[in-house]
DNA sequence: CACTTGACCTGTCCGC
DNA sequence: TGCGGACAGGTCAAGT
């Protein structure tokens, strides 16, 4: 699912595939794809030139030359796929792929550029969004203010890290890592990986963990956020980058989606339980609830 | 304020 | 084969 490396992927392919591209329609077949926005989207994009794609946690910003932006959440099953070239080889054909299949039933927005090319808002699920607002208002509005901060910048320390995590002393440390307001970024994913290599058990109440424990949490935070970049992000089912193609994180994840296999440290089998109200993955011998 | 739960959606999978 | 229900997970509103 779109976590912080799945949106950086989006938006280092719309950074290359976009940016200078003009506006020339705008389709929608679901008004909740644009909540809160002014109803007359297109009056606001037609001509509009891409100047930057930027991400701020898990919302990309696309950024243009009319002093508005769009902002994008992919929440679940959100996709951006750009099509520069329409080819229509059917569906069968060895040269056929998802990008030459769009638009399909998932797609809810459609941007048609000046040159031609597409690009697809697909959304099986429906969760996601796209704000139409003023540049400048964007530090302004409620999940800017609110939202943590980036753990893979070299200006988030270990000490500003424990001291929002212990904020939320009394609820599991997984739910905390996850809060959006204490660090920006991490889902399920990243959550359950990272706990697993810092050896926390993701039930443990944070008063129980200790600043020496938060500090090796945040080290893996940053290591399983990158290694995932690297690796174009995490496709478990529908995730695809701006180019409709898959990442390959999953390949080396070393609990999420290994329930019933060895632990690679012990060999354990790793188990599957609920944790905040989430499928959570954890090898039981590595990972202990300190009580 | 801290914390948890339900709602938003659709597709898939499992058991009967 | 069909059908109901559980499940998947990011975020926010509403609940305790």
């Amino acid at each position: 699912m779109p976590e912080l490396p799945e949106v950086e992927t989006v938006k280092r392919g719309l950074a290359n595939l976009t940016v200078g591209k003009t506006i020339a329609e705008v389709s929608h077949d679901w008004d909740k794809s644009f909540p809160n926005t002014k109803t007359d989207v297109k009056h606001f994009l037609l001509q509009a030139k891409v100047t930057e794609i930027k991400r701020r946690a898990k919302v990309l910003i696309i950024e243009l030359d009319t002093k508005y932006s769009l902002l994008i959440h992919l929440k679940m099953t959100g996709q951006l796929v750009y099509v520069g070239e329409v080819k229509r080889f059917g569906a069968g054909h060895p040269n056929d792929s998802l990008i030459n299949q769009l638009p399909d039933k998932s797609t809810r927005v459609v941007f048609r550029f000046s040159d031609n090319s597409h690009l697809f808002f697909n959304d099986q699920r429906k969760f996601g969004w796209i704000r139409l607002i003023p540049t400048a208002e964007i530090p302004n509005i409620d999940f800017m203010r609110k939202v943590g901060p980036e753990p893979l910048s070299a200006k988030f320390t270990s000490k500003e890290f424990i001291q929002r995590v212990r904020r939320r002393a009394n609820t599991t440390i997984k739910a905390a890592i996850l809060d959006q307001t204490v660090l920006a970024g991490v889902g399920n994913i990243y959550a359950d990986e990272s706990l697993f290599a810092a050896k926390i058990h993701p039930a443990t109440r944070v008063k129980n963990v200790s600043d020496r424990k938060l500090n090796t949490l945040l080290k893996e935070i940053k290591a399983v956020l990158q290694l995932s970049i690297d690796k174009g992000g995490s496709s478990d089912k529908n995730y695809v980058n701006a180019e409709g193609k898959k990442g390959s994180y999953l390949g080396f994840a070393k609990v999420f989606r290994r329930e019933g296999q060895a632990c690679i440290n012990c060999s354990t089998t790793i188990e599957k339980i609920r944790v905040a109200t989430r499928g959570t993955h954890v090898c039981p011998k590595c990972q202990k609830i300190v009580q």
